[in-house]
DNA sequence: TTTTGTGAACTAGTTCACAGCT
DNA sequence: AGCTGTGAACTAGTTCACAAAA
């Protein structure tokens, strides 16, 4: 009785997720999310069946999805939740700490560097940029410094910056994230309204609120009879 | 030479949009914000083709999702802006102001009652709820008032809310959104992670924070070089 | 027997390419 | 000539259904 899932099975890994689409990784996210409920209410295995009925998915997409990258389970048996929990940790890179940077400490930058669900999942909020000269120097409730913006490729080069998030306003979006990735930084998420140019190395995703707020509106308009359920944020 | 875009010319409205994708209704409010610029930069007319090079869209995919609700162009020549913008504004509901309440006066909650974007394009922020004595009776900096959140089914009745924004802790959300629904609230928006049930005749649209930033993760550990750009959120 | 992993079938979404209107 | 609106072709994504493994 003894830990089942320190048995260090020979999973077959893949060679090479040669294109893995963007809606596959989102699940990934949320299978893992799924994966650590289960492991906190002490469950050991679960099948993808039970999964899918669990979490309102279903269970040969969550088969699809594993196996692009190997194969976690046990025919019969379904998957040993810690171990899997383990892999999809590794392949979405979250066994090690990221630094997030937040470009603009206005009232979104600074709600979003003492959001709790950023720190619970392995992201440490490394710091805070902005212009104004009243901001720099201070730091966020929760500690976080706020530097000078023209300090960040400076720091940038002694700190390592994973990802950058951007909240500043529409304007300044654009010459922000030209800043972000002279600095180095190749993922970026984005919060500001509009589209914006990177260059193909660099990943940015971008959160539109106003694009989800009239999607809402759209709905209401046309007189929302024609099914409803919420859809994953890219 | 006088305003040509007052000519009401006769657009064959069609019948009933059966089911529009939720693809096809963001990307009409992506086209919306296109329009806004062209107008503000004085464009009177565009054609599919020159409104997708430069905002980076396809020009077939215009037309179809413009095609799903009426005859909105001119053969030879394109689209009159200012039109096409109205057209749109309509379409999406945004020719009425709406009605948005924020449930959780958190750092979150209070940056979103306060975010510039939403007011622009129609929404009033009309309230923030919170369970929190402090905080009632209070406003946030831009004067949305703080209530009580069990007095929301009696505000309701009188007010008309049409769109809920969730912002509280994950674990509140669910009961939030269910008093969110027994207050007769149709359409949510939600920013807490996990899966939330509503009935079908309400819509739920979630932004995944959590989700998005693994996702950049996965690029990161996986290399990233396959290919870059943004997607947007849903 | 149970449940995975996966080809095959299906469904949704995008892009092409062109007839037809201005 | 120029550009829309749209069927047809194509591409991507999901679900089915079953052979093979435990």
């Amino acid at each position: 009785m003894v830990a089942l899932e320190l048995v260090n099975r020979p999973n077959k890994r893949r060679p090479l997720p040669d294109q893995v689409s963007e809606l596959t990784t989102n699940r990934l996210s949320v299978y893992l999310r799924c994966l650590n409920e289960l492991d906190t209410a002490g469950v050991q295995t679960i099948s993808s069946q039970a999964l899918a009925e669990q979490f309102h998915l279903n269970a040969a997409q969550i088969r699809k999805d594993l196996a692009y990258f190997g194969e976690f389970g046990v025919r019969g048996v379904g998957y040993y939740v810690k171990e899997l929990r383990r892999h999809l940790r590794q392949i979405l890179g979250l066994d090690r700490r990221l630094r997030v940077v937040i470009m603009g400490a206005g009232n979104l930058g600074l709600a979003l560097a003492d959001y709790p669900g950023f720190r619970q999942e392995g992201f440490d909020i490394a710091a805070l940029f902005d212009i104004a000269n009243e901001k720099i120097g201070h730091e966020s409730r929760c500690g976080v410094p706020i530097h000078d913006v023209r300090e960040l490729k400076r720091l940038a080069r002694r700190e390592r910056y994973d990802i950058a998030v951007i909240a500043v306003p529409a304007p300044h979006a654009q010459p922000v994230v030209d800043l972000v990735v002279e600095a180095g930084i190749k993922a970026i998420l984005n919060f500001s309204p509009g589209t914006l140019k990177v260059p193909p190395e660099v990943k940015l995703k971008s959160v539109d609120l106003t694009v989800s707020l009239e999607s809402l509106s759209f709905y209401l308009a046309q007189g929302g009879e024609e099914g409803a359920s919420g859809a994953q944020g890219a």
